[in-house]
DNA sequence: AATGAATGAGTTTTCATTCAT
DNA sequence: AATGAATGAAAACTCATTCAT
């Protein structure tokens, strides 16, 4: 087999990460074996050396891929992409990412790569959003960050629980989020409980 | 076996589980050995066989001990212990904890005990907090799932970042709750410890 | 098991190195699997790296352990010492030893460590014997240099030739270093070509 | 196959053989895997086998190889061609020469095929030079091999020691040399450049 | 009760070799 | 003729667990 073009082998580096990321999802990184990692990919020991140079390797790479999708998420409009973000959990389909959401979460206390990645991913938005929050609060950086536990605690809470009521959750969410004005994030109190109350900005 | 025994028996297992959590805290579950334990718990190996069965065993048991002091500190008055926990998470005395919950929570994926564990350490609450939050909303298990993911997001966020500013955090959660009149929670939208002044704002 | 004395230690101990150094005379150090020398020394893989850490562990011990000897040989009189070993080489029951020392010889090149031990071997007579030649020459070195090869070239060509006459070789030593009157090294001409030059010692 | 192609595939055969010779003497035969060599080849890992069976088939290509060079530098006239080969272990661009030359020996322990060809670079100039010899002792065959160890011997040495005085060396020969009159091999007692004493054979 | 030596299956990784293109 | 992707067996090494003492 001659060299093979650059399609064939993104394929097969997408089928390998696939492999990875089902498995690491499943049983997480460290009671995945390579082997495992092989089956799932169905092909052979030697090859997925070709293209990692090891575990570490395609963490950090399945790491890195999760990151950019969440940047593109959130890029163009960190307010509905937040919104975005926080129904996908409620999606069966995306199961498996939350599962491996989880593992990467473990992963950041003893790789420091992977929690520099990690810890990316909390910065950015802050960044992002932070600015557009100073008008309700001197401290929107801590703003910010209960945005984005309330997402992190969601996905926990989804994994062990399939009956969490994902709606009735992102109707509190804007419950809480009404009474600051929220409009930015394009966030009203819909579906569920009273209205804001009048005069409150 | 007379009281003494007893004594040293539990002395003993409590060496063991200390060593286990510190050592899982550091490298999670599934990177640390027996002989990483043994080594930390300063016993031989195979002393460690008459007090768990294994690893797993060893697992459980952890998750089930930090399960028993995360009920007791929200038992009595899960308002009160709310806070409390909260505020714990900024003691960069409890980082091994953190660590090890995080730990935890990866292990929920694969392990169903672990799994029903955690689940019902976000059950009770709920069973006990919701009644009391029904004026508020017709959806209080959702409110009190939100209220349990600003802490858990907390816990994640703290250990990518040493920097997080937790009193602004709890602030910034404070500033949510306001609007809710949230007295039972015991939280004021001021500083922290003050009683919320009349009027707000 | 409880921790076992030194002698059952060290006797384990010897167990490896004599199974290494058994397989390692046969197939050269990097046809010898681990496998291999676990099978000779009959136990178990696991045990082996309670004793070294790896092969190169391995190497260095027994080439170690072979200089301790080699020194010891010649420790105390280096000339009759040199005649012992150049005679042993004609043992046909040192074969596994000579075969072994030509492994040892190949790992020089790339292994510093045992490259340095090596040369000490050569250092060592060079800094105990020449004083006593400088009469004889005013480059004393060079001449244990030649002496020395005489022993080396003599365990090549004793693995290549089982018929090799090593009494003849010894006497061809003897009719090439008679000349010079050497005493010191207890050598004379005995069963060959001329006799030393009367007055000569 | 036409000329050109002819030259071709011995071209092939040189880059790859060249190659692998490089290779085999900076970590020896079963250090150095095939990638090694079709890196330093810079060819593909599939046409070696267009050219060899594997890699014992091409350690015993360059064994072949080297003692054919071996044996036409001795060839015409052993004498001037032993001092030749002398001179030519001190030359610092032989050094991977030296190398290979000791991993061959280390692998004469365990494949005959190496052996036998080794054996031959002693056997023949023992049949060539013995006789002319046979006038100085009734053993020339021992001799002569007390010759090839001082080759070889000086072979370790210059691997083991960069400041090996190889001229003093070949003195140290000469001086051992001397008594016997030994002018077949053209050794002059002198420094070593100069013409050997006229009157002597 | 306690030890730690011993086991052997399992892990990650490398390697010689093949073969479709 | 030449490529290099692909294979799968084997290498080095680790680990949970057992058990004789």
């Amino acid at each position: 087999m001659p060299k093979v073009d650059d399609a064939h082998f993104a394929a097969r580096r997408r089928q390998i990460l696939d492999a990875a990321a089902a498995c690491f999802a499943r049983e997480g990184f460290h009671r995945t074996s390579m082997q495992d990692i092989v089956r799932e990919a169905d092909l052979s020991a030697g090859l997925i050396y070709r293209y990692f140079t090891g575990k570490d390797d395609m963490i950090a790479a399945i790491v890195a891929e999760w990151n950019e999708r969440r940047t593109m998420l959130l890029g163009a409009d960190p307010a509905a992409g937040y919104l975005e973000v926080l129904r996908r959990v409620g999606d069966p389909q995306a199961r498996a990412e939350l599962q491996l959401a989880v593992q990467v979460w473990a992963e950041t206390v003893r790789n420091p790569a992977v929690r520099e990645m990690s810890r990316a991913n909390v910065d950015r938005p802050i960044q992002a959003v932070a600015p557009a929050l100073s008008e309700l609060t001197d401290e929107p950086e801590a703003l910010v960050r209960v945005f984005i536990a309330i997402y992190q605690g969601l996905v926990l809470q989804t994994l062990w629980d399939d009956d969490v009521d994902h709606a009735a959750y992102v109707r509190a969410v804007t419950l809480l989020l009404a009474p600051l004005g929220f409009a930015p994030l394009g966030i009203a109190p819909s579906g569920s409980a009273d209205p804001p109350p009048a005069g409150q900005q």
